[in-house]
DNA sequence: GGGAATATTCCC
DNA sequence: GGGAATATTCCC
């Protein structure tokens, strides 16, 4: 199959043909021409206007052509009169195609409109008839407008690259924002860890505490207990002589206790004499005590005994401060109780037909002393009051007395009063060997992650601050007891009474509630912290080390020991009391 | 300027021209032969093969052009020989340009390569020399093979959306993986978050025990100076009468205390006589007694006063457990000292002459008696024995005692009797009302919280568990000091004491450190608290309400008093202590 | 009118 | 050889 095509053509565009053969002369000039003109129009606008426009002005401005193709009236717009004879004869001279359809496809290309004629648009579209076209850009005598024209740059790719370009920063926007919300949580979740660390730093501490205090209590009890023990055998052996010696009061007393319970009744109030001042509050009457006044309640209670004309029996209490007898602030308070209480069936049995020959009475109508007067039932009264009463209960008991031998009495009076002076003396002699500079550090370690708290995001309350409590129970003890510390240390002359804290400053820190609330782990933490982040707790380190340790540090250590006893160590005392 | 371009081309494409005027006969005869060959192409293969194709295909098959353009021998390239006629006479026969150029454009724009041929490619390269070019699938005979010959598609923009799509794809997942991490951190800042609010429950917990548990021990020690007050002033009243009865030992006594130091000198070990078994653990020898053995012990010590022989006393301590006799299982312990403290300047400076007349001795060669002997300094040791010998120096004072009336002596031997019982009471006979279930909710909440941190990730230490303690520090020191809840309940009548979990279990719990190790803050809470996840604490509550109310209950609200202090009523007793 | 593939040209 | 702009064709 041979296939022969001869296209005579021309190059439309800016270069000359190369050595065409039989090119005819005519079409040859006419190919020189349009170069000419394309060329030209160039040069003249220095700018790259596309070469359809520039043939395309040519061919509107051709004079030769005006019958198939020209400028409108107005000469904003061109007509292109007989589309046919157009298309086949005049588009092949100047491009290289004779379709309509293409050419249309170019001048929409750039951007032109054919104009739409309303009173033929619709009706006719007629064919053959005239169609027209217009640009902004393309008007009759102003070819410099023609640069302004610009192709439409496949409309696809570049929306299409736009788009995605949209998402592509929307998506990179939301990953930063990711990334900056990890960042904090990050940084929250820090803060949680350390704070998660220091609360559990805490509890150790609390925990150890807690145990510490655990043994204080136990021992503290133990050793009460003992007294009693000591006090029961005293009384096994003054109680069976005098069996017979009975007037139903002891008995009753006995039975009240077999059933178990604590019955006070209603105390007398004695009067008042020789006293400087009083304050009243509720019951108590606490009365402001001179020196001289002081010695004479002392004469008067070193006098001999006398008779208790009362049923109910007072005794006289003297609340010393750290051991330290100050007699111009002696508070003596005075209670009457009838109650007493017994709890060992074996003992009470024995002594269940003892008796209480008679009431003693350290209290005259003259004597100076605070005065506590007890509602009946003493239940739910200020513990302060309770305690004082339940210590003036001592004296609602000292009946049978009389019945022991007086050597044996003096003999376990002394010994309590030997081992309750040990003990106070362990208590206020010297501190513990406690690693204070690390309570200190991690004092300081918390600080800093509670800056970190408020420096940084919400959600971490504030209020939710670590306080640092003593890891010695005793130490707070003392420090909550004493409330004046230089008083305390000029006063006591025997005990090496440590220096401590105020105790409001304290109490301040440890905000306890003060109603007796059951419900302790429904509160949010931030309640029970609420004003303890403003007072600062002072170092103790200072306090403690204010006195050289001495020979009383041995009882410090044992005391230490007291509140570490080993598991094993409370096993064995576990045991004791098991066989005892 | 007139400008008539006469382009005499034909359509090298699929369609013929539309009434094109003057094309001569020849010309419309070629041009229906390529639109012929290429529309049977496209029947032929029923595939739409590019127009460049079939046209090169028919170029290079056409024998009539095989002078311009042919098949290499092997039949699988082509030549073209005389590029200079091929382009301008041959290409527009075919295509809408005679550019050699636009032609091999076209063919790289197919895939096709220009085979070089080694001995002329760098050499010569010689100007209007054959070039050839090979396609896999352009080979002779082989037209079926066209159709996989694919136009490379604009390399840049499907490269580039190409990329993009990598790119986004990359973002994407980035971005997913953030979003994974995210949640990740989230489930762990909840997981954090539940754990810190469960410490902060347990530390507001702590704290409150803390706070009861110094409230109690401030009672408990106020208690005991008050007794020890209670003891000095019987003391003064018995000592200022005897002033010159003096051996000079008191004094000595005195000075000692007046240093401010306790030192406890070698006890003397006495000799068991009736001792069932013995158990020896360090200095402490334990003596298991039958009954008979205790009512010798107590006949004896109910004896009439015998001379002291030694200087130092001994005296006996029998500790009972909670209240109850247990005459089988009592264990009397024994110790002596020399020891005595006294810590009130007024009170020594008072007693400084008095002596002590005598030293007591309960302990004979023939007693049944659990003996302690203490290393001299007391310092260092066994809590337990240091309490023990705490208590038993209580014998140690028992001299100038006979001096005091008998009366007052009895009298406040009962007082003191009368008051430890009620306390004793108090603290067995019933629990507080505390609000048990919503402990035990924390705990449950707490158990769930922990499943959490098993499940989900790591770091969230295992160990970190959340011990739920009992929030009644007496409820805690019963339990560790009660080992065997059915002997207790058994055995003890007066007392209500409640059932509670065995020392054991409880310190299992508290994980208590064995040694005194300063270093509170420091350690990891995972250390602490090793073994205390396997156990479960039961629940308390139950225990709590084994006995309904009695009247006893007045006491044990008065006791929670005690425990709950309120930071007035604690300023009201300094204020009381401040002024003693 | 315009999307899309191919074609042609221009340029590196 | 190929990128890129423009041109042409095809198609919706």
């Amino acid at each position: 199959m041979a296939v022969v095509v001869t296209p005579l053509r021309t190059q439309a565009a800016v270069k000359p043909p190369k050595n065409t053969k039989k090119e005819n002369t005519q079409k040859q000039l006419l190919f020189s021409l349009v170069v000419f003109v394309v060329e030209f129009f160039k040069m003249k606008h220095n700018s790259n206007v596309p070469a359809f426009l520039v043939k395309l002005w040519t061919l509107v401005e051709d004079a030769d052509t005006n019958e198939f193709i020209c400028w409108s009236q107005e000469g904003n717009s061109f007509l292109v009169l007989d589309e046919q004879h157009f298309a086949k004869e005049i588009l092949p001279k100047f491009f290289k195609h004779n379709n309509m359809a293409s050419f249309i496809r170019q001048l929409n290309m750039y951007g032109f409109r054919k104009v739409m004629h309303i009173d033929t648009g619709i009706v006719k579209q007629e064919r053959d008839g005239p169609v027209e076209f217009q640009h902004p850009y393309f008007k009759h005598g102003q070819d410099n407008l023609l640069e302004n024209i610009k192709r439409k740059v496949s409309n696809t790719r570049p929306e299409d690259n736009k788009i995605r370009q949209e998402d592509l920063t929307k998506v990179l926007e939301s990953v930063h924002n990711v990334n900056s919300k990890q960042e904090n949580i990050d940084i929250r979740l820090g803060t949680l860890k350390r704070e998660n660390e220091a609360l559990w730093r805490e509890i150790a501490d609390l925990r150890k505490i807690h145990v510490h205090q655990q043994q204080l209590i136990k021992k503290l009890i133990h050793f009460i207990f003992t007294l009693v023990q000591n006090n029961r055998i005293l009384n096994l052996k003054r109680k069976r002589p005098v069996l017979m010696n009975s007037n139903g009061k002891k008995s009753k007393y006995i039975h009240q206790i077999y059933d178990d319970k604590v019955c006070v009744e209603q105390s007398s109030v004695n009067s008042l004499n020789g006293v400087k001042g009083s304050e009243i509050s509720d019951d108590v009457i606490i009365c402001d005590l001179t020196e001289s006044d002081v010695e004479v309640a002392a004469e008067i209670t070193e006098g001999s005994p006398r008779a208790y004309e009362q049923a109910d029996v007072e005794i006289v209490e003297v609340e010393l401060d750290s051991c330290a007898v100050l007699p111009a602030e002696t508070e003596v308070s005075t209670t009457s109780t009838d109650d007493m209480k017994q709890t060992e069936a074996g003992a009470s049995a024995a002594a269940d037909d003892s008796q209480r020959s008679s009431t003693l009475d350290n209290s005259g109508p003259n004597r100076s002393a605070l005065q506590l007067n007890k509602p009946s039932g003493l239940s739910l009264e200020d513990p302060v009051k309770m305690m004082d009463s339940i210590l003036n209960e001592n004296g609602a008991i000292s009946q049978n007395i009389n019945l022991l031998g007086k050597m044996e009495l003096m003999d376990y009076l002394d010994s309590i009063d030997c081992s309750l002076e040990d003990f106070q003396a362990m208590l206020y002699g010297k501190q513990f060997g406690m690693d204070f500079d690390a309570l200190e550090e991690s004092v300081s370690s918390k600080e800093n992650s509670s800056q970190l708290n408020r420096g940084k995001r919400e959600e971490v309350n504030p209020d939710k601050q670590l306080i640092q409590y003593t890891s010695c129970p005793l130490l707070a003890f003392l420090d909550g007891s004493i409330p004046h510390p230089e008083l305390d240390l000029g006063s006591s002359s025997s005990s090496s009474g440590s220096g401590s804290d105020s105790d409001s400053s304290y109490n301040a820190h440890l905000q306890p509630s003060s109603s007796p609330d059951a419900h302790v782990a429904a509160e949010p933490p931030s309640e029970l912290l609420d004003t303890s982040l403003e007072s600062k707790q002072p170092s103790r380190s200072s306090l403690i080390r204010l006195e050289p340790l001495t020979e009383a540090e041995a009882s410090a250590e044992t005391l230490l020991y007291l509140c570490e006893l080993s598991p094993a160590g409370a096993e064995a005392d576990a045991t004791l009391l098991d066989r005892v």
